[in-house]
DNA sequence: ATTACTAAGCACCGAGTAA
DNA sequence: TTTACTCGGTGCTTAGTAA
């Protein structure tokens, strides 16, 4: 569990989410400590000590004015929203499983980089229980398929451990399993996204066992549903 | 906003949804203190505290046997882990319509007599800008549906307030535009559902100006599907 | 009007203990 | 083992005040 579970207390994640709620997620948000305070239903004081507490803790950027404050959730903030959001979304939906569309595209090819380095390649013959191709089907999602990326985080994904070596450290990531669905045929296969995703983030990066623009007969700009099962 | 939102404590929430993840919202679940401490990362006497409030608070039904507890959510305890699960739908899907499917039922015709009472009736044409026909289309909802009628939440919607005669009080509801799409036909209508609604809900009413059985052709059975924009 | 400090109070926490 | 009490300490809250 990241740290910053811990940092946070029941209390922040309140006023987080209020502040978010506001449209501090979005962008800079003008407010007072006793418009805070209103929602909250708590004094000022409380509110200005819990905007300063989320600032300092990494969730939250202020900028003070005279007549009040301009307030920006953080990343590690939005992260934190999220996690709380999957959590909700497996109490409710744990039925259902993600359905996912977008367009074929050559990406920057990274993705090849990483999954063959074998600290990583060792745990998918162990846990995928294939070893896979070694390059990444990369997806540019759709609008609204980028909005329900987000639901992946109520889906229990096959973790893939971080690990280092003398250079540098890799992070952990998610697999989750996949069928790939294009025109006229479909196959097994595996999102992996890194543990730590953005809201927003409109790419998907799909492994199998064989390179899946051959066996699925994809070019660039093709169309492609992903559905992503529960377990 | 109800009274149980302000009773329950930030702690008390982040307790509650670690039992309904535990899983105690589908039914009676077995857990000790210290199970739920270790999740709370907290002391065996605060997850003991914890449950005893909750039990008071009416958000928890718990039997204490020798080796621990069985504990469950109630109806209340569901309703306010959903007004927090819509909190966050309205964070990351603000911009999504929900669709529902589901088949065309006789009802009992219960909402046929609410929605005629003037109190109701007033308030119909005052925000909704026309005045309904006197009953409501009633749809019995797939189970997909089902799950995915909990993403009502995130949209906001027309409140109708409640009233009271000298005999009784009549509670508050929530209108929600929509399209209703038959096989061939649709009409702009209204959901209306009460302000209190229960995870597990298969049935919805939905109203329009003229009658739509009529204005769609339908009959029992037909099934129909309903658009819930977002404003 | 703001934000935020200080100080007093209160609620919550966990250790110890009983049943 | 359990649950849950008492009790002492800590930390959060609010009132008052400063800037």
């Amino acid at each position: 569990m990241p740290e910053t579970r811990r940092a946070l207390g029941a209390d922040g994640l309140v006023t987080l989410k209020e502040l978010a709620l506001l449209g501090a997620l979005d962008g800079t948000e003008k407010l007072s400590c006793s418009d805070l305070a209103g929602r909250l239903d708590a004094s000022t004081q409380t509110a200005s000590r819990r905007l300063q507490r989320l600032d300092e803790e990494g969730y939250l950027e202020r900028d003070i004015v005279s007549d009040g404050q301009w307030v920006e959730v953080t990343t590690a903030g939005e992260r934190r929203l999220q996690a709380e959001y999957a959590d909700y979304r497996r109490l409710f939906e744990r039925d259902a499983g993600v359905s996912l569309t977008g367009v074929i595209t050559s990406g920057m090819g990274e993705g090849r980089h990483y999954i063959t380095l074998s600290g990583y390649m060792r745990q998918f013959t162990e846990l995928l229980g294939y070893e896979p191709y070694p390059g990444t089907l990369n997806i540019d999602l759709t609008e609204e398929s980028v909005r329900r990326r987000a639901h992946l985080g109520a889906i229990e994904p096959i973790t893939i451990d971080g690990w280092e070596d003398e250079e540098r450290t890799y992070g952990p990531a998610y697999c989750y399993p996949a069928t790939i669905i294009a025109e006229d045929r479909y196959e097994p296969a595996h999102v992996i996204a890194p543990e730590r995703t953005h809201h927003g983030d409109d790419h998907l990066e799909v492994i199998a066992p064989d390179r899946l623009r051959d066996t699925l007969g994809l070019q660039d700009d093709d169309e492609v549903t992903v559905d992503v099962e529960q377990r």
